[in-house]
RNA sequence: CGGGAUGUAGCGUAGUCCGGUCAUCGCGCCUGGUUUGGGACCAGGAGGUCGCAAGUUCGAAUCUUGCCAUCCCGACCA
């Protein structure tokens, strides 16, 4: 609460930065610009990549994985590449320490030095590249549609939690096709599966756009993107689709025979959203009492809480509480009993609330009684009191309408934002 | 990478200008008891290289220099 962290009005940032570390979704770590991921944040993360990961599929794409190290050579292939990422690589030089032989600790071995230097892959469309030249030879190998899931390292100066770190996490498509037709078709799909995802699942309204020649992915031949308005007025870029043309296998070699017995380069494009997506939930739903999720990315969508006075009191409310918990789970929905018995209910409502915990049951003695529990939704902080048979339906249709009214609401927000485009 | 600010216990802070029992207070943490329908109360207790490193000085949280980190504004970027 105001208790804990700054609100909107007063300072933006702050706001933004206690969310997350209050909330517990992640911190600085000991690496500048580098950050923890704690357990509750990944479990968002991880919903995310679930929704994704079958959204890719269902698109025909399989998941694959590339090195973490780019041959320095590879990177410069691309000269519009290399252009746009060399100023912000991490660069591996040595392969082995040593004792200091003066003193404590120890030294990178001057001996051991690579004879190439491998780049911290800020992004695989180069070693994807020179991998795809040998799998690919006829149009009977194509479309190729590949999806990788990964970290990747971005030298950046400036950092903040989720929306722009040093090391982030992300899935990278890389496709090859036979047209170039065929392989805008894929950039706009995968921008589309990108929209439906942030609207559907984040309740994100989202604006596509294409970007200007210089906002363009390094070595693309045009790059599609969707922006999100935040709550300060600013765009966030949110996802990118890029068409690459041939650039890539020009750069790569990579030609393919077609029907015709002709041979020619194959059309590529890459697409990507990281856990920056992370930094657009918190700021599209969040509110001065803390996060705020949409029920199909919450960890747990219900938490219940029991109230009581003595232990004979304890055991009766949560033995109701974990036949509710049955009884919702049986609906499909993920459901914490927060059972501790060394944190008063109080103080359980807030913790719940800062973490944005969709629904919140409060069940008592008195409810035992009358066969009724409290339920909260954290979007509006509403409360009502509803009887135990009902929760498996009511609370289904509750959540699809916090969803829904996430949405609404950060759609009305957006229009009611003066037209003060800037971005992160 | 340019401009500005900050760094004292897990968190938030007093003290820094005017060097000298100054390491303050709150939250949190631990123990015991009473509590439990919106962040409980009482009593006791633990916890600190004052960001790091040099320097000035009889003496440095306090002054000087360098470094590191974080935050804000900008440029750049997913």
């Amino acid at each position: 609460m105001s208790k804990d962290i700054s609100t909107r009005a007063e300072n933006y940032s702050k706001w933004y930065n206690d969310i997350v570390t209050k909330a517990n979704l992640a911190d600085n770590s000991a690496v500048r610009g580098c950050m923890v991921i704690k357990p509750y944040g990944y479990a968002i993360w991880e919903k995310m990549q679930q929704a994704l990961d079958k959204m890719f599929k269902d698109t025909g794409h399989v998941n694959a994985y590339f090195p973490l190290f780019i041959p320095k050579s590879f990177l410069s292939k691309e000269a519009a590449h290399v252009e746009g990422f060399a100023k912000e690589c991490a660069v591996v030089t040595h392969y082995r320490l040593k004792n200091d032989e003066n003193g404590k600790g120890v030294i990178v071995d001057p001996d051991a030095k690579l004879e190439e230097e491998l780049i911290v892959r800020p992004t695989s469309e180069t070693i994807i590249w020179n991998t795809y030249r040998e799998w690919i030879q006829s149009y009977r190998d194509l479309p190729l549609l590949i999806n990788q899931w990964a970290n990747v390292v971005r030298w950046e100066m400036r950092t903040r939690l989720f929306l722009r770190t040093a090391e982030f996490l992300w899935q990278e498509g890389h496709t090859a096709h036979a047209t170039a037709e065929e392989a805008v078709e894929e950039t706009e799909k995968m921008l589309e599966v990108y929209a439906h995802f942030a609207e559907t699942f984040m309740a994100i309204p989202v604006i596509k756009g294409r970007k200007t020649a210089n906002e363009r992915f390094a070595g693309a031949v045009d790059t599609y993107c969707i922006e999100a308005m935040m709550q300060d007025g600013k765009a966030l870029q949110a996802g990118t689709s890029h068409f690459l043309g041939q650039n890539f296998a020009k750069a790569f070699d990579v030609k393919f025979t077609g029907k015709d017995g002709k041979q020619d380069f194959v059309w590529a494009t890459s697409w990507g959203v990281s856990t920056r997506l992370m930094g657009a939930l918190i700021m599209t739903h969040s509110d001065d009492q803390g996060l705020v999720l949409p029920p199909k990315l919450a960890p747990f969508q219900v938490v219940i809480v029991p109230i009581y006075r003595s232990d004979e009191e304890f055991q009766k409310v949560c033995d109701a509480g974990k036949s509710i918990k049955q009884e919702l789970e049986k609906a499909g929905i993920s459901v914490k009993l927060d059972d501790r018995d060394t944190h008063k209910p109080g103080f359980k409502f807030n913790e719940h609330e800062l973490r944005g915990v969709p629904v919140r049951i409060a069940i008592g003695p008195r409810d035992l009684e009358n066969g009724t529990v409290e339920i909260a939704r954290r979007d509006t902080l509403e409360k009502e009191i509803l009887h135990i048979q009902d929760l498996p339906t009511k609370i289904a249709h509750l959540l699809e309408q916090i969803q829904q009214n996430l949405y609404t609401r950060a759609l009305t927000k957006r229009e009611e934002q003066p037209l003060a485009f800037k971005q992160w």
